[in-house]
DNA sequence: AATAGTAGTATACTTTTGTATAGTAAATTC
DNA sequence: GAATTTACTATACAAAAGTATACTACTATT
């Protein structure tokens, strides 16, 4: 293939969205983020909150997640020093704004409901 | 736990927001669904451009999720009589519109990866 | 008749993701 | 001092997702 027909034809994505999508989904995949992230949003922050709010979820699930999270900069652990102590976990500024991103799937998945359904009937 | 508590405390996002949510993200998830639909937009639209076009992808998973798509009304798969016979993969409306969905992703990511960096340095 | 292009399928395997079940450790209430 | 609450960890296992490699079936070209 000429250098030609890669600079005509072969449009690549530049690179930086190509990361900014894979570090996007990795931060929403899975079965149980979207669920953490959303129950973040609504103000649970303790474990046993989150816990008791996502039904079925494993301690070791929660956990794993949430150490995964913290590490991608999305949610943060914070220790009070309180007797006892208590923990809570925060979503951080951009953590909050992950909201946008579930707001465009919703938005989509309702639309896309709504077609599917339309070729059906 | 009370009904009341239930009604004043354990807010819960509607039903259809979280299976739009999860519609969604069956649709995105996974290592090669990003690619193969940006692929399609940027107009590869045979099994061998996207082959091609998407780098170390065996056909065996092209094959597979490219059904899969199909099955989720996001591409259809179109048999044209020629000889030898030609097949495309198109987006439907609602394959095309993902974009909206992969714009807010590359916002987000762009945006938190600059936040990531800023924290580090 | 041999080679190459298109559009895949088949089989076996490895890796990643998620589940099930039980247990720990510290403090707190009964 | 026994049971309960909070915040987890440990071990073993099952299921889903992805990889590697080879092969097929059809047509077209040389």
């Amino acid at each position: 293939m000429s250098d030609l027909k890669d600079f005509l034809e072969v449009k690549k994505c530049p690179i930086q969205y190509v990361l900014a999508v894979n570090d996007t989904l990795n931060v929403i995949s899975g079965k149980w983020k979207m669920p953490i992230i959303a129950s973040l949003l609504y103000g649970k922050n303790r474990f046993k909150d989150l816990q008791e709010n996502i039904e079925k979820i494993t301690p070791r699930m929660l956990s794993k997640e949430l150490k995964e999270l913290e590490l991608n900069g999305v949610v943060v652990r914070k220790v009070y020093d309180s007797t006892p102590v208590k923990i809570e976990y925060r979503l951080t500024e951009s953590g909050k704004r992950i909201y946008s991103v579930m707001d465009a799937m919703v938005e989509w998945g309702l639309e896309h409901r709504k077609n599917v359904v339309d070729s059906i009937t």
